[in-house]
DNA sequence: TACTTCATTGCAAACCTTTGCAGCACCACG
DNA sequence: CGTGGTGCTGCAAAGGTTTGCAATGAAGTA
């Protein structure tokens, strides 16, 4: 595999891993092992003299619960599930990780699986996973909506950048970003925009459409249906010979990748941007501050996506005990559990890929506004921290 | 939060997660659990008919065997922990994808941890992942050796991008990358060169210096040292007045982000890319290929790192069960592990971003070459499919 | 004093699985 | 027929923890 080995010694390890149990902390402190476990899940219940006890001897063993054992009996493992189409996407790292902090926060692990894209990989690895977390995160699925509902009787699931009724969603408001970015290229002048779409099975793209139509006939302005493509970079540029021959002055892609793409393509065939085509993008992702010319994009709020997702599952997950004890009693008599469907605000952040079009007023002459301009209707234009999709649901 | 709530329905959920045991199957299928279990874990144990009868009645069921009881007694988990100093930071994701493909291949799953650049979270989350994992992966870390060390006692441990002596590590050669990039610069006739450094405790960094230093001194160039700054992209443009004015007409930046933002900082200065400065880069992100000008850069394999690393990793779980038995013999005595140290190549890819110096012979005149370069030692330019470093150790 | 209440602690079952040991039936061999 | 082996299965302990119940003792109440 094209590696040097510059090492390789074989030493017998000295400080084996010695497991201390709460039979040990126990025995050092001279009680049961049942008061030692009540210091830690129920500490009121024990004697303040004796808890000071157990408490010193837990530290100076370094004994610390074994999750696994306590997840047998209570059913509860403390840990969640994190299923991604595509790791090395942009879009989702700041989700990855506003989720992690979020979950540690409350004190859960997470585990991250990585599906390829893979629809069959994604229900296997539900299955694969659901005696082992207390829920799951299904981030832009790419499974059917009937199949995540049957899944969601397994193990409790939220699911990001889709919306299936009757589940827990988290969902990114991109109607209204489409809405922001068509109000914003009309205002600029541009009469004939294109819609350069993604995945057809993806809920983003649907609502583009549907908002970016909606705007663009509201605005007195035509709209071209571009795609589907493949969400990335040369999904973009694949069709930059497309939009050259095409009298559209403006395209609004899916994602910020495809626009770059976009962008490339056209420079490559001398079209130059935003003096002959202005593009727009929908993410935010890092690396649109990064490329020249800046880019023009919607902001999706992906970390705030990742908290909230991890709050609807923790507190779905706090109601219901899974794992019923043997009491039998109480356990599967009506359980009820809130499903909210959550909408996050997206912001078009204008920067330098969007300019004036044919139909532009002599009023502001050239240069595009900066921040966020006064086509953001929402709010005082609070800037999110967010970042990109790519090929979400 | 600036979300709006678009929907909250209160229902009873019907299904309610049924955890079918192997207690069932056993009795599904009239054989005894223990049965069952050799059905799974010892299959050769069990009449091929009993078998097959289980393997249908356990089908049928939808039985999976619960991980953590299996834990409980064998000892081993069947999963391991990735700790990462940050997530978002895009050197990462390519090996946290890598890694979590190459364990789920063997049956692993993955924990993965962000710890903020934060030493003190790193420890913490050793602690904690202890007793979930067979292992942890230490990517990049910000911790002292010692602690290491002493933390690689509690739990079997490696390290990426940091040198242990002891302890299992994999490396990325980036001594020899710096070398190529220094041969490259003066090849195109550069001699008053700059090494723009990284967090000081890198070992990448430290790696790079020395290697840079001696490889300009054997092309009879001078080689400045900047920094130490921070490895992001703010690092990077914060020299780009000092690199304007100083006599230096090549600087090799600690890793992409940096080489990015000081190629920003340049332009915004006047000062143009390659023309009159050329900058090389350490990591290969995708984002390096999509600025303008593409960048030269030192291409890190990444992806292969988060694989060997695993690789290692399991190999030296299997041959040390930890969590000894009760049986009392043969658990402590003289358990070997075999810790090797790997060194992953690297290789230079030429893009745009450098050019001819001032000291070019006029031969071969303007365009800079395109392609693995003749100053690519790294064997016949195989292109490593990594991405970027940036804060790493 | 007798009875209740309360706080604290111990006991033991339970969670689900693995695994050493023993039992059983069957066959072959002597 | 006896002996040994082999192939398969059952039994029960073990792993670390939680938790309902009971036991203890002390304090409070009538």
């Amino acid at each position: 595999m094209g590696h040097t080995c510059v090492t390789a010694t074989t030493t017998s390890d000295e400080g084996a891993a010695v497991p201390v149990t709460i039979r040990d902390v126990a025995r050092a402190s001279g009680v049961h092992i049942s008061t030692v476990s009540r210091t830690f899940s129920a500490p009121h219940l024990v004697n303040p003299e004796t808890r000071v006890r157990v408490l010193a001897c837990a530290e100076d063993l370094g004994y610390r619960p074994n999750r696994a054992a306590r997840a047998l009996i209570t059913g509860r493992t403390h840990n969640i599930g994190l299923i991604i189409a595509d790791i090395a996407n942009p879009f989702f790292p700041p989700l990855i990780k506003a989720a992690e902090s979020q979950a540690r926060h409350r004190d859960y692990h997470v585990f991250v699986a990585d599906t390829n894209e893979d629809p069959t990989a994604e229900e296997e690895l539900v299955h694969a996973l659901a005696k082992q977390v207390d829920g799951v995160l299904l981030c832009s699925p790419r499974m059917s909506n009937s199949l995540i509902e049957q899944l969601s009787r397994e193990v409790p699931l939220v699911v990001v950048n889709r919306q299936v009724t009757g589940l827990p969603c988290v969902l990114m408001d991109v109607g209204q970003g489409a809405r922001s970015a068509i109000e914003h290229l009309v205002g600029l002048g541009h009469r004939s925009i294109a819609l350069l779409g993604g995945p057809r099975s993806s809920w983003t793209n649907r609502e583009m459409r549907r908002a970016a139509g909606a705007a663009a006939r509201a605005g007195g302005a035509e709209l071209t249906m571009l795609g589907p493509n493949a969400p990335t970079e040369v999904g973009g540029s694949a069709v930059a010979e497309q939009v050259r021959r095409s009298d559209v002055s403006a395209v609004l892609a899916y994602n910020d990748l495809m626009a770059i793409g976009l962008i490339e393509g056209l420079d490559a065939l001398g079209v130059r941007v935003p003096q002959e085509v202005s593009v727009v993008g929908v993410d935010d992702i890092t690396l649109s501050r990064l490329t020249r010319p800046k880019l023009t994009t919607v902001a999706t709020p992906t970390a705030a996506a990742g908290r909230t997702a991890v709050d609807m599952l923790l507190q779905q997950d706090i109601e219901s005990p899974r794992g019923a004890r043997g009491s039998g009693a109480g356990t599967a008599l009506g359980v009820r559990r809130t499903t909210a469907q959550v909408m996050l605000q997206t912001d078009l952040v204008i920067r330098d890929s969007t300019g004036p079009g044919p139909y532009a007023r002599p009023a502001r002459p050239l240069a595009a506004p900066r921040g966020p301009g006064p086509h953001c209707p929402a709010g005082p234009g609070i800037p999110t921290a967010a970042t990109g999709d790519a090929v979400a649901s």
